[in-house]
DNA sequence: TATGCAAATGCAAATTATTTGCAATAAGCC
DNA sequence: GGCTTATTGCAAATAATTTGCATTTGCATA
């Protein structure tokens, strides 16, 4: 990313991807729903909370799970998930591919820009966005439970490249 | 809708769900890309142009199809929107369950506001949100290929209401 | 209007993502 | 440490979507 956050704080809010909770609060999280703490479960929670490669799927996670306790099976990193997800603690996001993908939930609310070449996502969160929103369903007579905004794009060629592509 | 189109013309734009291409239009992107307009394809097609009861799933879709034409099959109407998919004809929308959901691409972009209660879904169009996508997207570097925004709320109870509605 | 051939169809079976039944196992409270 | 019950792993079930293949059909051409 070779733009400056401090260059655009006004229009929007670039996202640490590595922000999000660690393990002991998805597991605290987890314990205050009265679920029992697993061997299993530790391990997917530190994998949801390790930094770097967000918005695993399912099987991402399993493979990564394997890898530290061979006996986990794929069901189980279904019903962890799901568990966590009715907790609040995680995030299931449907891009346009089949399956869900998840993200720690964040402290606070972001919106995904998901380059079309790499698959890269781009966290960024814009307060004036979210305000149109509130105004929009406000007249439609509605209040906002949540939402969902991705943008899918192609990195900009420099303005000087000379055959475009795309 | 209790709100009058008029009042928020500034803030954005109401869609008329029953804004989609006719069927002759549809058949014509087919035939476009060299397709053939086969009798199934024109009972899909025309069912996709109908108003009322806007994004169907594949299933609706083949339910619907199988009155008109008893020999239609489940994989062909896969194959037709598969088809129309990719010649614009048609979006295809992940929405939060499991199966993908289509509309005849409306000439003009539009988002979406899912009513949690009841499922119904209220298109709108707001170029400031548009803008300010742009804006964020480019000072990101990136050029925006086409973006996604859905609000999911409840409605709102007049502040005088007694017992909460609906 | 008849003819040929590739594109499209229907069927059955394959994939892919996710869920479930059930007996065995293991948290966490006593 | 022992008991109760949630959780697990496995295998099998679902659900959505796709694919292989022999047959049919649109449509360009004769």
């Amino acid at each position: 990313m070779n733009c400056n956050i401090e260059n655009h704080y006004h229009l929007f809010k670039l996202h640490r991807m590595s922000t999000g909770p660690d393990s002991e609060h998805l597991l605290d999280l987890l314990k205050a729903s009265g679920a029992r703490i697993t061997k299993p479960r530790r391990v997917i929670v530190r994998i949801l909370a390790e930094k770097g490669d967000q918005h695993p799927d399912a099987m991402d996670i399993f493979r990564r799970a394997v890898r530290e306790d061979s006996r986990i099976s794929l069901p189980t990193v279904y019903r962890t998930l799901k568990v966590l997800e009715e907790q609040g603690a995680i995030q299931r996001h449907a891009f346009s591919d089949g399956r869900s993908r998840y993200e720690p939930a964040a402290g606070e609310h972001h919106d995904h820009l998901i380059d079309m070449d790499t698959g890269d996502v781009i966290e960024f969160h814009s307060e004036k966005i979210e305000q149109l929103q509130e105004e929009i369903a406000r007249e439609l007579g509605y209040e906002i439970v949540h939402h969902r905004l991705e943008l899918y794009g192609r990195r900009r060629k420099p303005q000087d490249t000379p055959q475009g592509r795309r």
